[in-house]
DNA sequence: ACAATTTACGAAAACGATTGCGTTTTAGGC
DNA sequence: GCCTAAAACGCAATCGTTTTCGTAAATTGT
């Protein structure tokens, strides 16, 4: 059954197609007689407006981008959550783009949006995003942008963050609180801004405690989970093994997890481990882990929430540029 | 800057709009010199087709809508994963529904797509669907529907799921084998048939070692994660007790973890612990959780692939009408 | 050299909703 | 009863792309 339009309205109620729009977007050029026929009869045949024919002619489509670099990944999945809630409230639908933290990925996904799909665009860029050729192209499409956690700092646009070079402030403090003496540093991508903070937490929360920072320490990972595991071997089993592991990504968090068990290293006693984590089942891993969790879902709302403001032209005068909402730290066994 | 359109392009070519049309589209009719001269300009500047104007014209958007429960759910995260990856592949965008396992929501992400927003849907339904007017709506619509998981088994549409009652048969097989003799089980929503299924098969696998079920075991969990931590704890702590758990959802798993942590309860000597689950850190859980793992980017993939076939009308005859792809138990020391 | 094709392109009508503007009807004022 | 103004509705253009059909020019065959 072909889905009813206006001009099916139109004809069955003797009216003209544009009395029928006129009636549905509730005209004050519409008597109320007509608006309730029309409304009635719209109803009874579920009519739904094509979306393709008024983005055409109105140029906007209540739609958003969402483009994040993996879905399989607790905090962009929470994140989301916080988006759809938002974006289903204010009755827009979301398309998610992955990127794989691959910048080829990136630049096709955001060329998708040149064409006025959507109104909208949160983005969290991927861990391969070094310059920003193609973030700058964002600029040229005429369409709100919200970055949020991984974002772009020389861009002007709306960013929602966490307090990272804090909260790696803090958790390295953590670790030094409870004795340990060589601590590393799980990091990522140099180029993500997020990733530069939290190191540079890390090594200023050495340096007021009077500890040089060991390079060896500082380790930089990349997407190849087995040759990541093979560098968190290499250096649990080496000779100079850290006391304390600061990991700035979850994945890696569970990658020390998994080779202090196969090396038979007891954590805390012979390591301590903290990381920025979203896991749900931190209280029940053994041990449980301490970690530094951020407001994902709570981003995602608030990042959502600014770009529908920009959407609608609402308040647009008191939109800070940047909103740091603040992770927190839950001590747990891991680092006892 | 407005962004370029077929206008623009054929103005500044001196050729008409259908010409530049076609030769974007490959047309035989069109000379190949005018072909690369269009080309080589909708490149330099960057032309998109407007996905309106196409939508409108063709009746087809290139884009799916994927309708589940919740995203902050491993099996559905992984599952989504799958789909984009095929989605993005074939070169389709995806738009994301989440029903917040509420039948309002599917009802009205479903009366959504009525209007031909998108070529096909892929649907897992939420714990509160038990009547199938609204399913039943998808078929007048006029595109394909694949079911995955949470599958309805009234309707003709491809399904794809694995293989619950054998996976629940196996996962009550081995805690009897580990000698448990009270076992709970903890399901959800009578109406999914996927969650009879795996009821089915713990009360089978009983009955085949002579056991009689016991109705106080058989446990069925709504969404208020509240309320169902105490009815875990008050089964736990109760005066009679069982000494293994088969959780068909992982969140109960969890849930039946913390529990036994609040009232120190040793997992696996008191109480046995085997949840269907995709939970990436079960190997790093105190004790490690023995877990039913669902192939949940597969089937990802798989119903998305089928639904790709049915879009595109290849090979519609040898689609199956189910696919059932095998769990895997992978057993560890929560059932020890 | 002339008819018959073939090649290459343009004109114009869709697709369905929106909206400015013109037109008809009704109500109101005197 | 006539004029003005407001109320209620229809006409038609528009958004950008696709596609059918028509036609001029180039090519082929004899």
């Amino acid at each position: 059954m072909k889905p009813a339009n206006l001009k099916t309205l139109a004809l069955e109620l003797n009216l003209s197609i544009s009395t029928v729009s006129k009636a549905l977007r509730d005209s004050y050029e519409i008597s109320q007689d007509t608006k309730k026929k029309v409304i009635d009869l719209a109803k009874k045949l579920n009519y739904q407006p094509n979306p393709f024919a008024s983005g055409l002619r109105k140029k906007s489509s209540k739609t958003i981008a969402v483009i994040i670099p993996e879905i399989a990944n607790n905090f962009f999945t929470l994140a989301m959550d916080g988006i759809q809630v938002i974006a289903q409230e204010m009755g827009y639908h979301v398309l998610t783009y992955l990127t794989q933290e691959t910048l080829s990925n990136e630049i096709a996904s955001i060329n998708h949006l040149r064409s006025g799909r959507v109104d909208g665009v949160l983005i969290s860029i991927c861990n391969e995003t070094s310059n920003n050729a193609h973030l700058e192209m964002l600029s040229e499409i005429d369409i709100p942008v919200v970055f949020f956690d991984r974002v772009c700092e020389s861009l002007p646009f709306p960013k929602v963050t966490t307090d990272d070079y804090e909260s790696a402030f803090k958790a390295t403090q953590h670790l030094i609180d409870a004795k340990c003496k060589r601590i590393a540093f799980f990091g990522g991508s140099r180029h993500l801004s997020i990733m530069n903070k939290r190191r540079n937490g890390y090594i200023n929360a050495l340096e007021k405690n009077n500890i040089t920072a060991d390079p060896d320490l500082i380790l930089d990972f990349n997407n190849n989970n087995e040759a990541n595991l093979q560098v968190v071997r290499e250096l649990l089993g080496g000779k100079n093994p850290p006391d304390g592991i600061f990991s700035a990504i979850e994945k890696l968090a569970i990658n020390a997890y998994d080779i202090c068990y196969q090396l038979n290293l007891n954590i805390p006693k012979q390591v301590k481990i903290i990381s920025f984590s979203n896991l749900r089942t931190a209280s029940f891993l053994g041990p449980p882990l301490t970690t530094i969790t951020q407001p994902a879902f709570e981003i995602g709302r608030e990042a959502a929430a600014i770009l529908f403001k920009l959407i609608e032209k609402k308040q647009v005068n008191d939109i800070p540029d940047k909103i740091v909402l603040k992770s927190t730290l839950i001590a747990r066994e891991s680092t006892m």
